[in-house]
DNA sequence: GTCGCTGCAAAGTCTTTGCAGAGAG
DNA sequence: CTCTCTGCAAAGACTTTGCAGCGAC
């Protein structure tokens, strides 16, 4: 690899066997229970590679667990929940509804095509280092930062 | 001033006979009408530093011209016409709310303290510049982008 | 068995819309 | 005068909550 790059583009890093295990960890811990509600729940939001919006959620779950009838209010519950231990992230961009995309990726920011919805994430080491030189100079405690590019994909572009 | 400066923090370019002209011109392009509510929301949104809510800035208009009896539906109204016309821009980072500023300054970003609420906005030239060399890299035409930090602020810190 | 979880439906928020009268141009 | 705006209240979207029965442990 290139040493100049410094950019990268989609990670992801933990498996789905080792999320779900900390998961029921965490559950334990908490004294919640596992429930097969919670896991469809999980591997849904894991096997799909886009940002989710609960309700897309749930009709995924409808579509490939018609017989578990899972509830609309199980799945804003289970995300609540997921967020709370910050399992997953939740997004806030476009117009409306809140998308949520699990955390167990490295940090990534993203950039959103306008046309099509396409999210790409990535991430720069030299905006992440000049952040914290920004907070750094403010005395500010960074947290967490997030970074939305909007415009127009190249697949958009050429159409 | 020092070249070494690539950040600078709260900027605020337009003064509010212009920003109120152009409003003007605008409304008569597309045959819309000067209305006082209008007037009120646009002069409530300058004269406010903060990002405001929809009902934080119906409350503000509410406390200050109790009379005109300004209803909630117009401040709806008006914001989404602003937004369109690109005169105000719309932020929903944190749970719940979009919040409305002028678009009148020049791009900034914006670090928010999870403690207190407070916004500081910044522009930082190096970030600009990777932001470009990113979306180039994909083909990708940006045409606009944002970025938060969140975290504690100096003053809660000291709490 | 206990106590948390679930689905359902009802209740909350926040935002948008239909309508009839008011008001800008 | 005309045609858009406005306030009101009703309707919509999205999310949360109360409850009685179900199910994990």
């Amino acid at each position: 690899m290139a040493s100049k790059v410094t950019t990268n583009f989609n990670t992801k890093t933990v498996g789905y066997e080792e999320l779900l295990n900390d998961f029921k960890v965490l559950l334990k811990k908490n004294n919640l229970k596992f429930t097969i509600q919670r896991e469809v729940i999980l591997e849904t939001l894991y096997n799909s590679n886009e940002h989710l919006t609960p309700e897309l959620l749930y009709n995924l779950i409808q579509e490939k667990y018609p017989d578990l009838n899972t509830g609309i209010a199980t799945v804003y519950r289970t995300l609540s929940l997921l967020e709370d231990s910050n399992v997953v992230t939740s997004l806030s961009f476009g117009a409306q509804g809140k998308k949520y995309e699990l955390g167990t990726k490295e940090h990534h920011d993203h950039i959103i095509c306008t046309e099509c919805g396409t999210i790409t994430e990535f991430v720069d080491e030299k905006i992440e280092e000049r952040q914290h030189a920004i907070t750094d100079t403010l005395g500010f405690k960074m947290l967490d930062h997030s970074m939305q590019i909007y415009g127009i994909c190249k697949k958009c572009q050429n159409k």
